[in-house]
DNA sequence: AGTGCCCCCTTAACACCGTTAAGGACTTAA
DNA sequence: TTAAGTCCTTAACGGTGTTAAGGGGGCACT
């Protein structure tokens, strides 16, 4: 039974959900495949090229399903804001997902879904120029969220250290709220959706 | 010449920015000092430690010379706007910035700042929950931005690939858009804060 | 003066890493 | 039957973070 791209792209998706990125190395995703590690740059021609198809095929995975345009009614931010939700999930689905998919540029392949994701917001009102940072900033939001939501699930060393709530006591009061990551994510997400909202109506900006 | 802990991070604040966080090895690290590696585990009790301290050393020279505190006539917004501003230009003021910074906590000596932060939006109007909810967010999204931004810097090898603008002319035009970082930095800037300040105004949600 | 302690560093080594070179089977095609 | 191509092996290179053991030098105390 012969190797081919499918195959390793599975088992190392996988073994990164048991052993974390840093813990994924040649050797051991070799050995997963009962293969020596050289093997590997048959396929791939070094390790930052099988993570940038990694990358990609977890992508595909959390696209299935999604039709990449906004269901009859819907509006655009409506249809924007369960997107960047998606996008969450998508990175949320495997461990270190975010560091992994940050860090490298989206592939040709994703072009024509961008270009329909533009075309909703000028349809909506947007400018060309607009839309497109629109669709980025919200992608940094995004990544810089799961990010560190992730980054906290990696240190299982000590919990936050303790913190006197007689000192600072709004400190206190909000470390609780920021807790609730849905929460959290949805209250940043409609942030950047409210100011592109007054945007496309031509509210000016005071 | 004895070594100390300010000499190290020192000389390692230089040579990150010469040679990148992936080539600041302890082995350069310690030649570039005149010492052994090793000897550097009299300092640091391991590498991670060892950024740790360099993310604090970086912020505090960074935020020297910032009162921390709006200035008589200063708006919240445009005084949280200009924090954010700071923040930006301290994670590029050192190459991999962002990279370095995102990936470990506030240490206890930034609480007094954070609380006082948190003070300020209270002060404007805003629930203890919601000024963390919005400080949390806000961070999100600059270190998501310049993470981007610096990502792009590395990644020397080949410039984006061709794109055609007959096929994709809404990205072709977007796409120059979001070259100024500037710009596309004070969008996504501009959009939380419209977001915050209907919030904090009692204006209620679509 | 000598003795012991503590600070700061050295040398040697371990177990890993990504990557390359060379070559050995095994399948397919001429 | 030979030739080419595919997929993998073993061996090795130069690098990494980290540990173990120990050596000098300054300081304090007897």
């Amino acid at each position: 039974m012969a190797l081919d791209r499918e195959k390793v792209l599975d088992t190392a998706l996988r073994l990164i959900d048991e052993v974390g990125l840093d813990g994924l190395s040649l050797r051991r995703l070799a050995k997963e495949l009962g293969v020596q590690a050289p093997a590997l740059y048959w396929h791939f021609s070094s390790k930052k090229e099988l993570l940038d198809h990694l990358v990609a095929a977890a992508n595909d995975r959390a696209e299935q399903g999604t039709t990449g345009l906004p269901a009859p009614g819907e509006t655009w931010d409506e249809w924007l804001a369960e997107g960047m939700r998606v996008r969450r999930r998508a990175m949320l689905a495997h461990r270190d997902g975010a560091r992994l998919a940050s860090g490298n540029r989206p592939t040709p392949d994703s072009f024509p879904r961008i270009e329909r994701t533009l075309g909703v917001l000028v349809e909506a009102g947007f400018t060309p120029e607009d839309a497109a940072r629109a669709v980025i900033v919200l992608g940094h939001y995004v990544s810089g969220f799961v990010l560190d939501e992730q980054g906290d699930a990696d240190r299982e060393d000590d919990e936050p250290p303790a913190l006197d709530p007689e000192e600072f006591p709004l400190l206190a009061a909000g470390g609780k709220a920021v807790l609730e990551r849905d929460t959290l994510f949805e209250y940043g997400l409609q942030c950047l959706l409210d100011g592109m909202r007054a945007q496309v109506n031509g509210v000016p900006r005071p």
